[in-house]
Order: structure tokens, then C-alpha cells, then sequence
DNA sequence: TATCATCTTCTACATTTGTAGAATTAAAAT
DNA sequence: ATTTTAATTCTACAAATGTAGAAGATGATA
């Protein structure tokens, strides 16, 4: 089960409110702002994929994510991975380095990362 | 413009092979194999989305992307860095180095790479 | 309490996507 | 020359997606 575009971009706005009710999800939305409906019916949607939960509080309910923005994330990522690198991390990786420019400061960072992870093993 | 999931797998397809008449595409599939006019449709909508193009010889087309692999990689890929990491690639890289398993030898090796990258600075 | 502000659910509808049959064409093989 | 193979274009249609109005329900407020 995947989220459609627009499902993941209410899911975006969500997983930053950690718990919202629709109102702030709605006004959290860039200009031009769906109709309350259109964002009720993704909710609801969004719901029935059990990617959404919510407690009734009082009148109306406060609705948050069943699944871990990490957790998407990764399934996607994954995802990526295996179709444009034959499913090699490393292979991403150097793609990774090269590609998106990263600051020296940065490099060096991600330098101390790896070795922290290297003792880890 | 954006390729719908259907397209995209068969854009991989097209990727792997570089150039490739409609049959060796439609073999290219797993089981289940779809229809050829199925791939027809496809590779038609593609065209129009300018992600394909052909080149006419005798009796068919030899269909080739036009869009590189890597730019249509690279693209998602900021997509996905923007959504969830807040346009910061280096928090990407960091869940990436604690997330993935990564193995010592890849980590080394990924490690010796940054240096050269370090280097170029 | 009458009115307002919110929500929710239903219903609706245009687009896009996923899939493929029918018909036509043309080259290839026998 | 006839049959076969592969492609192409058209048409079709169900399912999914993007959007939102209408109507009903219920707290909040004047």
C-alpha cells in the first residue's frame, strides 16, 4: 500500500505536527489551500491505507501517524536504491559523494559519522 | 512531469537496454509479461511526456530515453531529501550511514572515497 | 436558546493510470 | 505470393486520484 501524491504531502504536514487537528492541517498548507472537504476525504483515505489514526477528543478528533516518517522514508528510499543502483547501498553512496555537494565541512562530519559507525562493527 | 509507476518501470527497462525496439522490451518484463499494446500505450503517453524517443529504422522504432538515468535519479532524490530532511543532504547522509547496513569494508571504502572528495575541494 | 464555526460523511465528477482488444500496416520468412 | 510476426494507432474501460459541494451533527458563543 503506497500513498498517492497527495496523500504524502498531507502525510508530510502531518508527521511535522506529530498530532494535528484537521483545521491546522488544513491552514498548514501553502497557498492555495484545498478545501476542508479535499483534505477530509485524504484523511480519510489516508485512514482506511492505516496510515493515519486519530482519537476523538470531544467534538472532533486529533489525528496522527500510524507509521514512522523514518519508516516510510526508508521503504522509499530502499525502493530507489534497488531500481537505479541494482540494490547496492555503496554503489548509492559514491553516487552520494560525488553528486550532491556536500562542504568540506560537511565531508569531514560525515567522515567522523563512518568511523563512529566502523567501531561500532 | 512525471513518470507514473507503470512508466517508470518500463523507463528502467529502456534505461538498462539504452536503446530497444517494443518486443525486446515487452520480453524484458517478468512474468506476468503485460500486452505489447499495453507497452504501446505506455511508450506512446512517454513520448508525449518527452521522457522517450525514437528513431524510425525500415519497418520500426528503436525507442531510446531522453532523460538520463541519473538526472531522473538525481531528481527524485532531491525530492525525497527535501521532503524529509528538510533540504539538508547531510542529515540525509548521516541516517543513511546509521540506517543502511553497511558493511566495515563498505564503510572503508566509503570513507577513502570522501577523502578524494575532500581532496578535490 | 439561536446562531456560528467545525467536522464528518456522502456523493460527484473530471483526470490520470493501468491494461488491453480490434483493426491496420508492413516487413520477414517460407 | 502467402502466411506470419511485430508494431502502431484507436478505442475502451475500470480503478485510482485530485478536488470539492451538500447535508447533517455537535460543540461554542453571543
Amino acid at each position: 500500500m503506497t500513498l498517492s501524491n497527495s496523500e504524502e504531502q498531507l502525510m508530510q504536514l502531518l508527521w511535522k505536527q506529530e498530532r494535528a487537528f484537521m483545521k491546522d492541517l488544513v491552514e498548514a498548507y501553502p497557498e492555495p489551500k484545498p478545501a476542508s472537504t479535499t483534505v477530509a476525504t485524504l484523511l480519510k483515505r489516508m485512514q482506511d491505507k492505516k496510515f493515519v489514526g486519530y482519537k476523538q477528543l470531544g467534538r472532533s478528533r486529533e489525528y496522527f501517524p500510524m507509521v514512522p516518517q523514518k519508516d516510510y522514508f526508508s521503504k522509499q528510499f530502499k525502493g530507489l536504491i534497488k531500481n537505479f543502483f541494482n540494490n547496492s547501498p555503496s554503489q548509492f553512496a559514491s553516487f552520494f559523494t560525488e553528486e550532491t555537494n556536500l562542504s568540506r565541512k560537511e565531508l569531514e562530519e560525515l567522515k567522523t559519522l563512518i568511523d563512529s559507525e566502523i567501531k561500532k562493527k
